[in-house]
DNA sequence: ATAAAAATAGAACAGACGTTCTATAATTTT
DNA sequence: AAAATTATAGAACGTCTGTTCTATTTTTAT
């Protein structure tokens, strides 16, 4: 059995490249067939439908992230340390799911009330980690703001917002960016 | 002539709605039709076709956004007073024109070239804005950081997220809001 | 009041869409 | 080797798309 599960993957790959490149509904079924040189129901024999494609993408890549970024949350080390390897994880997971990441931002209105709420519930879970580790670190005393869950959402902000503009071809390696993203999220514009 | 410049801005203002809540090719033009109660040979009346009613739109909110933002940076007061104006009338800006704003960043890579182009320019004259004003205020020795590209990044993902998680029935005000985003970009989310 | 212009409707078109159906080739299991 | 399963293709479906065409009503200008 499921042999060439192979040949799904080659599948999921392309769907990806173009969910990415032109949104859900800009890509259609037959786009990605003739991309990847296969007939129409041939991706139907994979996927049961469009809507499942793009579930089985969501799966395939940003569904494990906030279980990924609670290890690393629950981990180890200062408060503000293990905020710190929060922040590293996401940019680093972000950036190797770069498309994929990209994908879960774009067209989610468009989704079936299914999708919706699949999408609504992994961006629910990821700001409730980074809402209880800002409450631990405020009652560390270490954080300057009362109002948590906007905080919450400027950090979102800035690290989602990088896969915008992000270039991998640029002149600035990775880890310099994270960097100064980081920098950016504890300390600001202002110097001192 | 022109009397009936209102009857055109109906339908703009139908089309900002749609536009915004189900994307660009999300909408048919059927759809803007039917919302309105009207015939779609209506919609081509007043607009050539799907991407010049997206485009005139632009023009009716976004478009005018840069020269405004430009006149604030450029006007009196300390560097660091004028930038913290740039940031609130840029956040002003952004929630009067909450839904032009959003679909400005929808869908921007379904458009024509021509579209696409217009779409880049505004970016990038916002862009420009603050990287001046950053350059201005590191001369002064107030900002932080060498990459002020980044910063600006940064600085625009804060302001520009902001648009996806607003929701003007919330409890909290515009003003109060505002406030905590500006502090934010200024010095981050840590204490001293 | 009449002519010109603007606003509207409705039908039609050709193409794209998601999806399904039927049939055949390739592979795996027995 | 035969049977069963999996992988593929191609045609067809009904619906929706942006757009155009023709015709009619309404408004404006003369």
């Amino acid at each position: 059995m499921t042999k060439n599960r192979y040949r799904r993957d080659e599948l999921l790959e392309i769907a990806i490249d173009l969910f990415a490149s032109r949104g859900y509904v800009g890509t259609s079924i037959r786009d990605i067939a003739k991309a990847i040189d296969r007939s129409v129901s041939n991706v139907y024999h994979y996927f049961e439908n469009k809507e499942e494609l793009w579930l089985a993408i969501l799966e395939y890549s940003v569904q494990g992230l906030p279980e990924k970024l609670r290890t690393v949350a629950h981990g180890e080390g200062e408060p503000m340390e293990r905020f710190k390897n929060l922040l590293k994880l996401h940019l680093e997971e972000s950036t190797r799911h770069q498309r994929e990441t990209k994908i879960f931002f774009i067209d989610e209105e468009r989704l079936s009330p299914k999708g919706k709420l699949i999408n609504k519930r992994i961006q629910k879970e990821i700001l409730d980690i980074y809402v209880e580790q800002l409450r631990l670190l405020q009652s560390h005393n270490l954080v300057r703001t009362k109002h948590l869950k906007i905080l919450a959402f400027n950090v979102l902000a800035t690290i989602n917002w990088f896969l915008r503009w992000y270039d991998p071809e640029g002149d600035m390696s990775k880890e310099e960016i994270y960097d100064e993203i980081i920098d950016f999220v504890l300390h600001g514009m202002c110097k001192k």
